[in-house]
DNA sequence: GGCCAGGAGTAAA
DNA sequence: TTTACTCATGGC
């Protein structure tokens, strides 16, 4: 169900710019710095811009719950924007009823600190197979350089000037570079892993169209887990970042410690259901940023 | 120079 | 079924 945005554009010289407002508290910089994508960064105080489906896009926001996309009409958001940043669903009620799901305390008020703290972070609609690649090598690694490895791989990939590095490599692509070329962008053992999901992608061994149309959650992971490189935590991390399933609960070093810290009891995230994903990035971001939001 | 990073494959117990 | 070791690389 589409929610009630008021869309405006304008133009200053050539340049579109489309207004979006009543998102509820979206926003921008929490958005794209949860580690849900590797593609973005601050690029001044207020604006964030990246690459996503092979265009460059920046969003500014100086309020939450209304933001610009500059350089975009209000067709190109409808078409691309609207659906990727999640804007038709209500993180209000889903911070409702994540914190319902945590009735005992004080597990509850560990859970509402967290979401307060993380509250207008949505879950991107990011495309799956880019999304396979960039969290095999985020295996092991950092995400500063993680991001740099994303960065190369493009380039690495890109065919005709500068325009092209804006487009994700595809399984060809990958194929075409070989496992060597994989390992001389510095990527590790991680390089046979993205060979591995290159080949069974192309091959069909890996449908990602399947997977996306897979409603149970056990069977899209042992799908998505047949690639070597992907174990439980990047098969979570796929489902939840590149097929939406948000009852993925990715739990890494962060969340370990987000965990112990917070629920010296122990955490069961099973009871917040279809929730689970939206938690766990409001407890990853808190725990990131600590004191510094 | 050792430890850690959005871990997983493998061999051994 | 769990546990230790190993796997590249770079920042600290």
């Amino acid at each position: 169900m589409k929610s009630n945005l008021y869309i405006e554009e304008s133009f200053s010289g050539e340049i579109p710019t489309t207004c979006v407002s009543g998102c509820g508290n979206f926003s921008v910089a929490k958005t794209f710095d949860c580690g849900q994508t590797f593609r973005f960064s601050p690029s001044d105080e207020t604006a964030t811009s990246g690459i996503a489906f092979g265009q460059r896009v920046t969003f500014r926001q100086t309020v939450p719950g209304s933001f610009t996309v500059i350089g975009c009409t209000k067709n190109e958001f409808e078409s691309t924007w609207r659906d990727y940043l999640d804007l038709d669903t209500d993180y209000g009620e889903c911070e409702r009823l994540i914190l319902d799901a945590m009735p005992d305390e004080p597990s509850r008020t560990a859970m509402e600190e967290a979401v307060k703290r993380g509250s207008g972070i949505h879950i991107l609609r990011q495309d799956p197979w880019e999304i396979t690649v960039t969290f095999l090598l985020s295996q092991n690694n950092n995400i500063p350089r993680i991001r740099s490895l994303v960065d190369s791989l493009c380039q690495a990939c890109a065919k005709d000037g500068d325009t092209d590095t804006l487009r994700f490599p595809s399984p060809e692509d990958l194929l075409n570079l070989g496992e060597d070329g994989l390992f001389r962008l510095k990527t590790g053992y991680r390089a046979a892993y993205l060979y591995d999901a290159a080949v069974k992608v192309a091959d069909g061994r890996v449908n990602l169209y399947e997977i996306a149309a897979c409603d149970d959650y056990e069977q899209a992971t042992e799908r998505i887990s047949q690639i070597k490189g992907v174990g439980p935590k990047v098969a979570s991390c796929i489902l939840l970042f590149g097929f939406h399933k948000t009852e993925a609960f990715p739990v890494d070093v962060w969340m370990k410690r987000a965990l112990a810290r917070r629920f010296p009891g122990g955490f069961d995230p099973r009871p917040l259901g279809e929730w689970q994903g939206l938690a766990q990035q409001y407890l990853f971001y808190a725990e990131r940023w600590g004191e510094n939001p």
